[in-house]
RNA sequence: CGCGGGGUGGAGCAGUCCGGUAGCUCGUCGGGCUCAUAACCCGGAGGUCGCAGGUUCAAAUCCUGCCCCCGCACCCA
């Protein structure tokens, strides 16, 4: 069997389902993968799970739970996000597994055997909490640099000769130049290297979680050290036909974890043991949420795509599977290649409206009007003409160049290219006036349409396979699957019945997610608002400080439902810029959950939580009270920042 | 002197390595078209490219200094 190319995400530690930022690095790897099955390429696509942490097992006896039973119900919400973002791997490795224990520990006695690993005695500091060694100079007043508590211990350990793969690092980086990228990441690891590599410790008590040093069930291997070796353990290793996969094409990661793990690390264990190197380690910026980092610990961060595309069904109304494609549109669009990107519902909601309803969705639905009208809905004989030829050409060549380089953001750009050019080009053309004065070349112009729609369909496929059968599918054609078809005249076959255009992609009526829907026939606004409350009419006076204490901000409704047993009150998933919030609010005399999510509130953001009917409550909303004591909530009267202050 | 990333029209970004009329998407204003999902096309307004020096015929781009923002407990792509 011949060599297939080996695409990998990392594997994802098991503490929460993953989020946005775990599916663009999964989301990535698929588009590559299925762009390349287009090319006819044989590839396979590895994700999986991190499950030996002792954190882990910990987590699961905090729990009452029995640890692997625990892990295999996160690892699962791995399996299911995937499957709903429409990810298809071809192998998902856990680390718990047997067949990944096997290959550690294979390689563990080779690195040992080799002189690489060995055993020394450590005396020191050890940091309980973040699993690793600290240093006498690194203690900060008695605790760690992070500020966990230490323990002094003294025990064996095994370690990793690290410090003599540097100057092989250095050389192989050297000569080859997209080993490592983004380039400015790379000189980030050389610099790393040349600063001076310290041998490293890759092993830990053992305390019953984890995989076992081979001939010494005292100590477990450490977890960096072992979860790294999932990419080769994935191929079979050492069994026969491993280096049908090895070496890895590419491994895709975050940039945390490229530096000291995937650039220097694992390449040194590889070389230790006599394996080649993966041909491109690779890692993307970040996603920040409002500017701020995403994390697992800030409720703000947890945005998953589940969300998203549940919001974008919310807003335009398009079928949940093309909410799908746009949120995978979303994360290839956005990308974050150099640096971090922001990422926010308002920016997914603007990309789909102008790149997918406004370009493509609209570009589709008027050619095809037109193509019913003026040429009896079959496609026309006559040839395009030499631009649009030589458009949707380099726009393809253009595209491959760019995923050649894993610039996903900017294929994706040369995809909606054609789009753009389309819309001139059918406005300059102008086919209306050309069927009026029964122009001949009325034909020609109609089917260069089509080539421009079919080849954005194919450009666009391993990003939005279902909208792309969509799109397919209005043309009257199959899918365009093959790769060297896309720019073809022949992709667009002369005498094909083309279908009705049907919008794929609903706009989204930005004005429906900023003003509230009115749907209580509320009587006509009581010009003259009732006086705050009877009792309270002559209020106290406050000083500015006082009115500074209360901290108001503007929130988002996520999700609203009712309460059992409670005619007045809703309970409401708020987020206020990086962080989320359960709020129970008394509206529900006017409000109808389902009216609520994706409009924006004003909240009391510091007032202390309440349990309201058993439900807590952390804040409250700012509201009118009209004359029967119903609420009237208030809004910004334009799409505010998520979270702003309010004063 | 901790490490790293960043500061470019209202928003989000590209351009910076290899100096030479400041570009793209969105928004906004005006016009056009009428095939289309109030969409599409054309045009305008709006930027002393964080600040201050320096090099140069010429600097967003090179050099020096400074300011500001973000990430760096755990978690995490």
């Amino acid at each position: 069997m011949s060599k297939r190319y080996y695409i990998t995400t990392p594997i994802y530690y098991v503490n929460a389902a993953p989020h946005i930022g775990s599916s663009l690095t999964t989301a990535v790897c698929d588009f590559e993968r299925r762009y390349r099955q287009m090319r006819g390429e044989d590839v396979c696509f590895l994700t999986g799970t991190d499950e030996n942490a002792t954190k882990v097992l910990e987590a699961a006896q905090a729990a009452g739970r029995d640890p692997q039973e625990f892990v295999d119900e996160v690892a699962h919400k791995f399996v299911e996000t995937w499957d709903f973002l429409n990810i298809k791997y071809d192998i998902f490795m856990r680390t718990t597994e047997e067949r990944h224990h096997k290959v550690v520990q294979e390689l563990f006695a080779i690195l040992k055997d080799k002189g690489y690993v060995y055993i020394d005695k450590y005396e020191g500091w050890y940091d309980v909490s973040a699993e690793t060694f600290v240093r006498e100079s690194d203690l900060v007043d008695g605790k760690s640099p992070d500020g966990n508590e230490v323990r002094r211990v003294s025990e064996e350990n095994y370690f990793f000769k690290l410090s003599a793969f540097g100057d092989q690092l250095l050389a192989h980086i050297a000569a080859n130049p997209t080993f490592l990228l983004p380039e400015s990441r790379k000189n980030e690891v050389v610099s790393f290297i040349t600063s001076g590599l310290r041998d490293m410790c890759i092993t830990r008590q053992n305390m019953g979680w984890g995989i076992p040093v081979p001939g010494d069930d005292s100590k477990v291997i450490y977890v960096w050290f072992e979860a790294l070796i999932n990419y080769l353990a994935a191929t079979g290793w050492p069994n026969a036909g491993w280096d049908d996969l090895w070496p890895a094409d590419v491994h895709w990661m975050g940039k945390e974890i490229f530096t000291r793990f995937h650039a220097t690390l694992w390449p040194a264990m590889l070389m230790g043991a006599g394996l080649p190197l993966p041909k491109t380690i690779i890692a993307h910026g970040w996603f920040t949420f409002g500017g701020e980092k995403i994390s697992k610990s800030k409720a703000g961060g947890l945005v998953t795509p589940q969300q998203l595309s549940a919001h974008l069904v919310e807003v335009s109304g398009c079928a949940p599977e093309i909410a799908i494609d746009a949120v995978r549109y979303s994360l290839a669009a956005l990308l974050p290649y150099e640096g971090d990107t922001n990422y926010s519902f308002e920016e997914v909601e603007r990309r789909y409206n102008s790149d997918l309803a406004n370009d493509l969705g609209n570009a589709l639905n008027r050619s095809l009007t037109m193509a019913q009208k003026f040429v009896g809905g079959v496609i026309p004989e006559a040839d395009p003409s030499a631009d649009v030829l030589r458009e949707v050409k380099v726009a393809k060549d253009e595209y491959e160049a760019m995923i050649d380089s894993f610039r996903w953001d900017q294929a994706v750009d040369r995809a909606i290219a054609v789009v753009r050019f389309l819309n001139k080009y059918i406005d300059t053309a102008a086919p209306w006036a050309m069927a009026k004065n029964n122009d001949p070349a009325l034909p020609s112009v109609i089917r260069g349409m089509l080539l421009c729609l079919r080849t954005a369909e194919g450009l666009i496929r391993p990003i939005m396979p279902t909208a792309a059968d969509a799109i397919a599918a209005q043309l009257g054609l199959p899918g365009l699957i093959n790769w060297t078809e896309i720019s073809e005249v022949s992709s667009v076959p002369a005498g094909g019945a083309l279908g009705q255009p049907q919008p794929i992609f609903p706009r989204i009526d930005l004005k429906k997610t900023m003003e509230p829907k009115q749907e209580t026939p509320t009587p006509a606004p009581t010009p003259n608002p009732t006086p705050i409350e009877a009792g309270t009419t002559e209020s106290a006076e406050i000083t500015i400080a006082d009115f500074a204490k209360v901290e108001l901000r503007v929130a988002r409704v996520l999700e609203a439902e009712e309460i059992e047993g409670s005619d007045k009150l809703l309970k409401l998933q708020l987020i206020i810029g990086e962080e989320r919030r359960q709020v129970v609010a008394g509206i529900k005399v006017n409000y109808k959950p389902e009216d609520l999510v994706g409009r924006q509130v004003v909240m009391v953001f510091n007032l202390k939580p309440a349990k309201l009917r058993g439900v807590e409550s952390q804040g409250m909303l700012l509201a009118a009270v009209d004359e029967n004591g119903g609420a009237i909530l208030l809004q910004p009267e334009k799409e505010a920042p998520e979270g702003s202050l309010v004063r």
